[in-house]
DNA sequence: CAGCGATTGAA
DNA sequence: TCAATCGCT
């Protein structure tokens, strides 16, 4: 009776209720599957990868002190590597833990049907959240369509979250020599050493290593050092957390989440931790310490706000959640996406914030918003081409946060920031750092303006920027857009945007025809071509090239030149029958009123499934779960099997939101055009055995 | 010190 | 925008 126990973006020996059951259950095989292919879009960044590499050595020698070790295979489809490892092993039970971004909730969802139709019995666990993303509902059992109450609402559930679960004692190897029998395949047992029948996994290339031999200075990946993150934050920084929160440069961020994305940690465990901390500050009535906590737990429910809404907008990441945002004409100019990603628009604190992402993977949570910001309201570019940039290069990179924290910057989301706000970042650069040092740090041509002027340098007089060794438009760029430019031009896309959606609207309620947004997917971007960073480029000037308007919501870029088109047949296929299949089906420009047609696709179950270009139904929970889901007193069940599926697309949400149909053809059409769109740099060329 | 408009800052 | 806080009378 040998089990499996899939290890996934859980990557810790503590608090990990899939691994208890496993060991519960008997020999363990402990298991990472390595399919970077399926990530389909959003396949690891370089710096992630690295994490990866070094977490996993370290869940594997955490595993070797229990008495198994960590067999890591190379696929392109996890559920056959699933299937095959159940096949030479003769495990008969399978353990997960949930993850919730749509990708992880197909494919998990596959893996259960699969393996279960081969008498495998499988059974998963939340090990990610504090609750899961379908106990949280509003009074009338609906999600919530705000984080605030969402939030409020976490913090007032009937029951706590799960006490952190202890590590296992030890852990009875499925390689052991009493299971020999069992398993046909090698194995090998030699003196005290256990030996893996593993693949071994290349995470970097020889350009990329030269690349990443700086984060091993700054960062220690592994569930120990997450650990110890966790320990000094909160018996440091925490208590001052509130009080520093706006200063760009001070380390006083918890710097967990890089941790807290692969599950080295558990954020139950620092849920409870912090909210230790928390009494005995309410005791000692100190109440900065106590704000200070509030507002960290309120970042850490942002990270569960982001599962929440991935798993009930499982297309939130691609598609802004406000119907009327697609309407949005983006600024398609790659001259501006270039000079935002090389720090050299001009704006010190935005670049400052740029070249501190490319050099270190990591940005402070107010640069994130800065940088973003900026992005998408003075250049106008399409928040997701920001959010892929974002993906590829933070070592923290987590689709569901990311998209999260874009959408509410984009003001896509009903409570995010005013869609026609603009930040300045000469203001927001005198608040965050206020003495230049954030500044002077990252654009060393900067560092001798005196603070006065650090943060806007066009307004130096000629005599203090010779003084400082600078000439603007030559050794540091003018204002790429100045930002009453911005602001006019905001205004005019936005009245656009609203004219747009209103004509659309009247076709749609007159039943003549389809809105703009719909019909007009088929013209693929220009995409930028490469993200090095090339210091010798000649800045982007305030003349910048003429720019285009494009009315569909945007794509994202291919980052790199795709020499690896072709590569992807075998999934573009698969992908693309299963889409046609499904376009078939939708109602898409028949003539129909909104009534009807929202009648017609909230009867449509397989809905969801469809937007995914899922070949199997999943809109409704399985049968097997839906007892479990829908009675709201077996639902804490911890050990409920339940792999988190989506309700169908709810009416529920306002009127504004945007119908879970729209866009369904430029999603499809799109990755049909562009199956490897994606691709980062030298992916492919990482040669991997098995 | 209440009452008011102004200011600030917000995932 | 909107709510909380500031600062003035």
């Amino acid at each position: 009776m040998s089990s499996i126990v899939w290890f996934r973006r859980d990557l810790r020996v503590e608090d990990n209720p899939a691994l208890l059951a496993g060991v519960r259950a008997g020999p363990v095989f402990a298991v990472f599957i390595w399919a970077p292919e399926e990530e389909g879009h959003y396949q690891p960044g370089r710096v992630s990868r690295w994490w990866l590499k070094h977490s996993l050595a370290l869940l594997d020698s955490s595993l070797r002190s229990l008495g198994t070790c960590l067999i890591t295979k190379r696929s392109t489809d996890s559920v056959s590597s699933l299937l095959q490892i159940v096949k030479s092993t003769g495990a008969t039970q399978l353990f997960f833990n949930h993850l919730y971004d749509p990708i992880s909730l197909v494919r998990d969802h596959r893996a259960k049907e699969v393996l279960t139709a081969h008498g495998v019995a499988v059974r998963s666990f939340n090990a990610d959240l504090l609750y899961e993303p379908w106990d949280v509902n509003d009074d009338n059992g609906r999600p919530f369509t705000t984080f605030n109450a969402f939030w409020e609402k976490c913090l007032n559930m009937p029951f706590d979250p799960e006490a952190p679960l202890l590590p296992p004692k030890r852990i009875t190897s499925g390689y052991s020599p009493l299971n020999a029998p069992s398993f046909r395949h090698a194995y090998l047992v030699m003196g005290d050493v256990l030996t893996c029948t593993t693949d071994v996994l290349v995470f970097e290339d020889e350009l990329e290593k030269g690349s990443n031999a700086l984060l091993a200075r700054a960062w220690s990946p592994g569930w120990s050092n997450a650990d110890k993150a966790l320990t000094t934050f909160i018996n440091g920084p925490l208590i001052e957390y509130s009080k520093n929160r706006r200063k760009a440069d001070s380390a006083t961020t918890s710097f967990l989440s890089p941790h807290l994305h692969f599950g080295e940690v558990s954020v139950r465990k620092v849920f409870h931790l912090v909210r230790m901390k928390q009494v005995l500050w309410a005791n000692e009535g100190n109440k900065a310490g106590e704000e200070s906590v509030n507002l960290f737990l309120k970042s850490i429910g942002l990270r569960e706000y982001s599962r929440y809404l991935s798993f009930n907008h499982p297309y939130s990441h691609e598609r802004p959640l406000l119907g009327h945002l697609k309407f949005f004409p983006w600024v398609v100019n790659e001259g501006y996406f270039k000079a935002w990603r090389q720090g050299r628009t001009g704006y010190p604190l935005v670049d400052a914030g740029m070249r501190e992402l490319w050099a270190t993977g990591w940005l402070h949570d107010r640069i994130r918003v800065v940088v973003s910001s900026f992005f998408v309201k003075v250049l106008q570019l399409p928040w997701r081409w920001g959010m892929k940039y974002f993906w590829d290069t933070l070592l923290d990179a987590d689709l569901e946060s990311d998209a999260l924290g874009w959408q509410y910057i984009s003001g896509t989301l009903p409570d995010g920031r005013e869609f026609d706000r603009i930040d300045n970042p000469q203001f927001e650069g005198y608040k965050f750092d206020p003495n230049g040092e954030y500044v002077r740090r990252w654009l060393p041509e900067l560092a001798r303006l005196p603070t006065d002027w650090i943060h806007h340098p066009w307004n130096a007089p000629e005599s203090v920027l010779q003084a400082a060794g600078i000439e603007l438009g030559s050794n540091y760029p003018l204002p790429i857009v100045g930002i009453d430019a911005a602001k006019s031009r905001l205004q005019e896309a936005l009245s656009e945007m609203w004219q747009l959606e209103a004509s659309s609207r009247a076709a749609i309620e007159n039943g003549t025809e389809e809105g703009l947004g719909d019909s007009s997917e088929s013209v693929p971007f220009a995409f930028p071509q490469d993200i090095q960073m090339e210091e010798n480029i000649e800045p982007a000037r305030n003349n910048a090239p003429a720019t285009t308007r494009r009315y569909e919501d945007q794509m994202v870029p291919s980052i790199t030149s795709s020499l690896l088109r072709g590569e992807h047949e075998e999934s573009s296929l698969y992908l693309r029958s299963s889409a046609e299949d499904s376009r078939a089906e939708v109602p898409g420009t028949v003539n129909i009123n909104r009534e009807q047609r929202r009648d017609i696709l909230n009867q449509a179950i397989p809905e969801t499934a469809r937007n995914l270009q899922l070949n199997f139904p999943i809109g409704l929970r399985n049968a097997e779960d839906s007892t479990a889901e829908s009675s709201s007193s077996s639902r804490r069940e911890r050990d409920g099997g339940v792999v988190p599926v989506w309700s169908p697309p709810s009416s529920s949400y306002p009127e504004q939101f945007i119908s879970e149909e729209s866009g369904i053809g430029a999603s499809s059409s799109f990755l049909q055009g562009h199956p490897q769109s994606h691709q980062i740099i030298n992916w492919r060329r990482l040669s991997q055995t098995g």
